[in-house]
DNA sequence: GTCTATACTTTGATAGAC
DNA sequence: GTCTATCAAAGTATAGAC
């Protein structure tokens, strides 16, 4: 557990984050922002550059997190179902280490400026890595042969929606959550 | 099918419904709308009252169907399953007539003024009506003895995503898109 | 029904005092 | 590092001519 003191920098994004998960990007302000913090709006600039750079550090910072789990899971040489226990796994983590952050990498992915295109790389690579597990499965006979694709939709906006349902349950065990999740993407829930 | 001809102000609700789903309620202004449409900004309130009229009536409308739906489903005296397997084709049925219109009822909803309680009543009673038929499911044996919480949570985000990804498949066939659904989130992947 | 003109507010961001 | 003061741009909405 780290313990480092948290920056004003830090301060403002962890701020932020929250504030757009609750209304959006656009809705929010740099007042607001200010005011959450207790201090006028033109301090901030202080410590960022932009509205749109605390935007890019969330959202960058979480699709690289994503690519770098993708990575490690489509070379650990597991079968396809241990895989996509694995993929759920990271869902469950990154999403309930950073709850808000998810709701801008769902929602306000398209107002990123510079960064928006390689956003869209990082995501198209990561659906795809999950596609070819998916395919791999149907292949080898470890998975139903329905389409992939459907799957991948199924499962993947399930776990990108994860970070709406965590919060509101206080004591969940995350570890519980990931298997109880494991069970009704694969097995489904029918007797 | 209706052939009625369009006012200008359902072409208004048309226009912006589309513009909604591409940036976001907040991030559209009445210039983008009126631009859309090639008239001045000024001449959209001979039609509409304001932007938040726009919203109130993409996403009401749109509550009131799931919440109508529901209604008849679950007073059908039909099994648990096959009230699932009916709620999947209501929500394939409504997002693919109204693409857009589910990301103003996903991602906009709390930008609602007046009519904010109203629609946060409507979902929450959908979502009772919707786990009372999950613990029916347990209850009878019908469905595995798992979290019905997590068990919904699974199905209707998948459902509610459902607007991300139909447009993506033109050529797609909605009653296969509903039987492939209805398997994979009913029975799972796993073979 | 659409236009121009405009009122009024809010926005992101900067300059310079402390 | 924070403040006050301020700016230019952009926002919703209205009034009144045509």
């Amino acid at each position: 557990m780290k313990n480092k003191i948290e920056s004003r920098k830090e301060e403002i994004i962890r701020v932020a984050t929250k504030l757009f998960k609750e209304k959006g990007y656009s809705a929010v302000t740099m007042r607001d922002i200010a005011k959450s913090m207790g201090i006028k709006a033109a301090s901030l600039y202080n410590h960022i550059n932009s509205k749109q750079d605390i935007l890019k550090t969330i959202i960058i910072s979480l699709a690289e997190q994503f690519t770098a789990g993708m990575l490690e899971i489509k070379s650990s040489g597991e079968s396809c179902v241990n895989k996509l226990k694995a993929i759920i796994k990271l869902h469950v983590t990154l999403s309930s280490q950073n709850i808000y952050g998810m709701s801008s990498l769902n929602n306000d992915w398209m107002h990123l400026e510079e960064q928006l295109p390689y956003y869209i790389k990082l995501r198209s690579e990561y659906e795809d890595d999950f596609k070819n597990i998916l395919e791999q499965g149907i292949g080898k006979g470890e998975l139903i042969n329905v389409k992939p694709d459907v799957m991948m939709f199924s499962i993947l906006t399930t776990l990108r929606s994860l970070y709406l349902w965590i919060p509101k349950k206080e004591d969940i065990d995350l570890h519980d959550l990931t298997e109880n999740l494991s069970q009704i993407l694969l097995d489904g829930i029918n007797k």
